[in-house]
RNA sequence: GCGGGAGUAGCUCAGCUGGAUAGAGCAUCGGUCUUCUAAACCGAGGGUCCUGGGUUCGAAUCCCAGUUCCCGCGCCA
């Protein structure tokens, strides 16, 4: 019998053999194969109960035919609970070949890529330009980033965009205020980008105040749109300013993007939008702009997807299919995903029912589109944060503060560290923790950003994962032996320890599954923290170091197969593992 | 008004798409370091899964109604 890496495959093959040969059962049986509750098996088959149902019969009586249709096997024990349930329990010698055949990271990986590698654009992060990146930030550029290293994993190929806010209405504004406060942008000092800043807000302030500002920002929007080579100079230094100061974010992350190209890449790639989507007659004139209803769509029959302003600009809605036309027909993508917060949820479903007829009109295959979103962090006041007026935490601040704090607990544990080590550790810790905070939480979910939360070192935390690990690298360091190299055994799991151990490992590929179909993170990360879980118990039930070079074999196999996957998990979460802790 | 999301332990959250006695962390209380790293482990207490109906062998999960909070809905992105 094959041995697959997802246990569930192995076990539905084999009941799908048997049952589509089965007189009682036939090809539409569907096994349902699910992890058992460890009180009664590994793996159970509810497939019996509906099929019983549906078919008039008896449930005990249908499973008891299933198990004698099954081919006697010493991998597993079947057995049958309630009212049909099939439980699976595997035996040990299904452990040890299992540990056996997935021996390292590149054999796992190997087993679970995918057959159909798919061209995939990644739009996240996307900040505007002239604002500093805050808390409320950092959710799409880490998930976006997670969710591109998974399907980079399984195989895609994967391109990261950056689609920057360099082009929105905030530049009338911005320039308005440098003008009235005569601003040179290479003289704004160390923090240039906090200036500009405080520039947009005094602004903002300003044409609060009076009509005439308003009219004058306008004004200086129109002038950079038109081209006023004076504007544009301002508007591409303010660029540069802001790009170092993402960069730097990025840097610290390590997220690195193939492009970044911003809204300002398409504002001469619009016009051939309009007129296409106005040959198709997809989009007509109504209130002076150029909108985009949905007739058969019970609520875009009446909400309007404007893609041209009345006064003749373009927005948020024409760059986007602009861009999703680019990524089309430039790179060739199968697919594009938008990671962003939730609240955009209608513009993009009208987006992408909009792309959906321009391209059926032209006969031609549309990308994949996808709308990956997430809740939103909220300030104290349960509601969003938000830039416009007050202080929000600047997401460079968050970070700092969560490399300085995992760097007392660093020295405390350890005083004698180089600075280099103490550097390398704080910054893999502390930006470890703000990852994990975020990712281990379901993504479409609100929360309110608290210190607390994002900054907690123990239970369940990035800290405890990279924990585990340090554990288990110390222990190849004592074996002097490493990961790949450790001698074969007959010693078959048998304690609790061990057997709840190797248990865990088998879920998961249908983790990894389940986070790829969902694209949610924090079924990964919850996965992983269960794991760690499990190998902190046997670390501390079962010593590894043991005389009996079998069973040693064994723990050490354990242990590399724990270390295999919390390695390929945490880097597909972004988060970095030490050696030592 | 229309539409969407959410309501699970004191707090923060999981709950694998309908499975068996609902789980973690934090906080509280108790135990475990001369033994591979105590950022850990073991244990205890803590629940009207918002409320009320319905669907069925079986519901935190699906359907209906109500309720509370959040979000979106014509020129922001």
């Amino acid at each position: 019998m094959l041995i697959e890496f997802d246990s569930s495959d192995t076990i539905e093959g084999v009941i799908r053999t048997a049952t589509t040969a089965s007189k009682h059962f036939g090809e539409d049986f569907e096994p349902q194969v699910r992890p058992a509750d460890p009180r009664f098996g590994d793996f159970q088959a509810n497939g019996v109960l509906p099929f019983a149902k549906k078919n008039n019969t008896n449930p005990r009586e249908l499973a008891q035919k299933l198990i004698d249709a099954l081919p006697q096997t010493d991998l597993w024990e079947t057995s049958i609970a309630g009212p049909g349930f099939i439980n699976f329990k595997l035996s040990p010698s299904y452990f040890l070949q299992w540990l056996e055949k997935f021996a390292d990271n590149e054999s796992i990986q190997k087993s679970i890529q995918t057959e159909k590698p798919k061209k995939i654009v990644l739009d996240y992060s996307g900040p505007n330009t002239a604002k500093q990146m805050h808390v409320g930030h950092i959710r799409s550029t880490i998930i976006g980033e997670s969710l591109a290293r998974l399907l980079q994993f399984l195989g895609h190929e994967v391109i990261r965009d950056n689609h920057l806010g360099d082009w929105g209405t905030q530049f009338g504004i911005l320039l308005y205020a440098i003008k009235r406060e005569q601003i040179v942008l290479d003289q704004l000092g160390p923090d240039p980008i906090a200036k500009l800043e405080n520039l947009y807000r005094q602004g903002n302030k300003w044409i609060k105040e009076e009509e005439s500002n308003l009219a004058e920002a306008r004004e200086e929007l129109v002038k950079l749109q038109n081209g006023d080579s004076e504007n544009l100079t301002l508007w591409r230094k303010i660029k540069e300013i802001s790009m170092d100061s993402f960069l730097s974010i990025y840097e610290i992350l390590g997220v690195r993007f193939d492009h970044s190209l911003g809204e300002s890449f398409y504002k001469d790639k619009v016009e051939s939008i309009y007129e296409k989507l106005l040959s198709h007659q997809i989009c007509k004139e109504d209130q002076g702009a150029l909108v985009v209803f949905h007739p058969e769509h019970k609520r875009f029959s009446k909400q309007p997807f404007i893609i041209r302003k009345s006064d003749g600009a373009s927005n948020y809605a024409t760059t986007d299919l602009a861009t999703v036309e680019y990524r089309k027909n430039e790179w060739n993508s199968d697919q594009i995903i938008y990671v962003t917060d939730g609240r955009q949820r209608d513009h993009f479903e009208q987006l992408f029912l909009t792309v959906e007829k321009w391209y059926s009109a032209e006969k031609r295959e549309s990308p994949s589109l996808q709308h990956v979103w997430f809740g939103t962090i909220l300030g104290d006041d349960n509601k969003a944060i938000k830039t416009r007026d007050g202080e929000p935490i600047k997401l460079i601040d968050l970070l700092n503060e969560a490399i300085s704090r995992a760097r007392k607990m660093v020295i405390e544990k350890k005083p004698d560290l180089t600075e280099e080590e103490v550097e390398k550790r704080s910054k893999a810790i502390g930006l470890g923790a703000v990852r994990y905070a975020d990712l281990s939480q379901d993504r479409t979910l609100d929360y309110v950003f608290s210190w607390e939360k994002m900054l907690a070192m123990q239970g369940n935390t990035a800290p405890y994962l990279q924990y585990a690990v340090a554990r288990i690298c110390s222990i190849f360091r004592k074996a002097q032996v490493v990961p790949t190299q450790i001698p074969s055994t007959h010693y078959q799991p048998t304690t609790d320890s061990e057997r709840s151990l190797a248990r865990k490992f088998l879920f998961f590929p249908g983790v990894i599954k389940q986070t790829a179909k969902e694209l949610k993170p924090h079924f990964l990360g919850c996965y992983l923290y269960e794991l760690a879980t499990e190998f902190s118990s046997f670390y501390n039930q079962s010593k590894v170091m043991v005389e009996e070079d079998e069973i040693k074999s064994l723990r050490l196999t354990l242990c590399a197969r724990s270390l295999s996957i919390l390695q390929i998990g945490m880097d597909i979460l972004g988060i970095e593992l030490l050696e030592e802790m």
